[in-house]
DNA sequence: AATCCACAGGAAGTGCTGGGCG
DNA sequence: CGCCCAGCACTTCCTGTGGATT
């Protein structure tokens, strides 16, 4: 540890350590899921009894990096059993065709980039993993966007067991979604049999476990203000208790310290960091927005702007959105379609929505802007088809 | 106590797109 | 190649709601 000697001034010792792919020696508050996964699995490794395994729960909950790190540690077993560890990530290989190319390349398989149809691969694969007489374990990370389109995938892999001479393939799917094993379909899920694997979200107390573990490998000692993991672990509690976010920032922080030429990261540098993540993401989604979403969110601005008030009813902005669509010459949508709408921008954090009862004055939503007039209107009048928008006002 | 406003939000249906399958 | 189906953005039609006002 004579680093400490050499790194005056120095913010971090190896910042790799922050980074959502590093795999960690101690992963603090897993052990009961590393406990069942290194089970199941070396059971499946030793008696080459293959079993299926799900992995559910919200993002930045170790699920990835546990998952790694058991595999890391039964690598040594898996060769001696002639086993195959191998991770798919389906945000990559987002086909079924090139999920089972890969798989096929794995068994050293020629595969033609193209021309090779799914069948083919499939059948391909299926002889291949007969004749080396060898073992899988396929492990399908991020099956998010489409578990219906997953699961054909799964149901494939599956089926390839039941033609073998003998089952070789064991599967771990790993999904965000809390409600991942009722999403799949009845015949995958009968067929799959699985194990179910679910991790919580980290509690404050947790994160700041994590964030000191990884600390300390990846800063310099005493570069950082005690106040700093406390405040990150805090912040990222507000996010569901996403450790990846917690990492990012503590990244970030660290990295604004070092931009500034500061000794230490502070309080003030992790709140920095901490407004351009959250802008960012906000800058993000505002971006991606489909146009009528955009068009609701201006009515807001526009109202937020010109007139003095702390909120505004559904029907105000209802009002302003039609005058805007008529500016803008696009058509607008129904009063129940806003309503929807505004849910939406509402659950991303946008503006907030709250119904309320006016008694005779009737049932309504009082909406107010939740972000930075200065953050969004930049980025709404960026796009084209708002253009127009710089010229219009509330006032008739 | 009854009324009634100004919407909320459920149900069901339409039209469009794009992917899979025979 | 057409066919079918799923998913989506959206519409139409509808019933429900809570409390200030009458």
């Amino acid at each position: 540890m004579s680093e400490e000697y050499f790194s005056d001034g120095k913010i971090f010792a190896d910042k790799e350590v922050l980074r959502s792919t590093y795999i960690p020696e101690n992963l603090p508050h897993r052990k009961e899921q590393i406990a069942s996964l290194t089970d199941i699995l070396s059971r499946t490794l030793k008696e080459m009894a293959p079993s299926n395994i799900l992995i559910y729960g919200n993002t930045g909950t170790g699920k990835t990096t546990t998952v790694k790190y058991v595999c890391k540690q039964l690598e040594e077993l898996a060769r001696t059993c002639n086993y195959a560890l191998i991770y798919i990530n389906c945000e990559i290989f987002y086909t079924q065709h090139r999920i089972l190319s890969y798989l096929a390349r794995v068994f050293n398989k020629r595969v033609p980039v193209f021309g090779w149809s799914t069948d083919v691969l499939y059948s391909e694969l299926k002889e291949r993993i007969d004749t080396e007489d060898r073992y899988v374990v396929v492990i399908l990370d991020e099956m998010n966007e489409s578990v219906t389109k997953e699961d054909e995938t799964l149901y494939k892999l599956l089926r390839i067991n039941r033609k073998l001479n003998k089952e070789r393939i064991s599967v771990i799917g790993i999904s965000n979604y809390l409600s991942f094993p009722e999403l799949l379909d009845q015949r995958v899920k009968s067929s799959l049999d699985a194990k179910e694997i679910m991790f919580p979200a980290y509690s404050p107390d947790q994160l700041k476990d994590i964030l000191t573990e990884r600390a300390h490998k990846a800063f310099n000692y005493s570069a950082l203000d005690d106040a700093v993991i406390p405040l990150c672990a805090a912040l990222a509690t507000k996010r569901n208790g996403d450790a990846k976010r917690a990492l990012d920032l503590l990244l970030m922080s660290g990295e604004i310290a070092e931009r500034t030429k500061s000794k230490k990261v502070s309080e003030e540098h992790v709140r920095i960091a901490s407004e351009r993540i959250e802008a960012n993401s906000t800058v993000e989604v505002v971006k991606t927005m489909l146009l009528h979403h955009k068009i609701v969110l201006s009515s807001v601005l526009m109202l937020t702007r010109e007139k003095n008030e702390r909120y505004f009813i559904s029907g105000e902005v209802y009002n302003i959105y039609r005058r805007l669509c008529d500016h803008l010459g696009v058509e607008p949508l129904t009063q129940r379609r806003l309503v929807d709408l505004i849910s939406e921008l509402d659950s991303l954090g946008l503006i907030n929505a709250v119904v309320v009862s006016r008694g005779r004055y009737g049932t309504t939503k009082e909406i107010s802007l939740n972000v930075p007039e200065e953050l969004i209107q930049p980025v709404l009048f960026a796009d084209y088809e708002l253009k127009a928008l710089s010229n219009f006002s509330v006032e008739a």
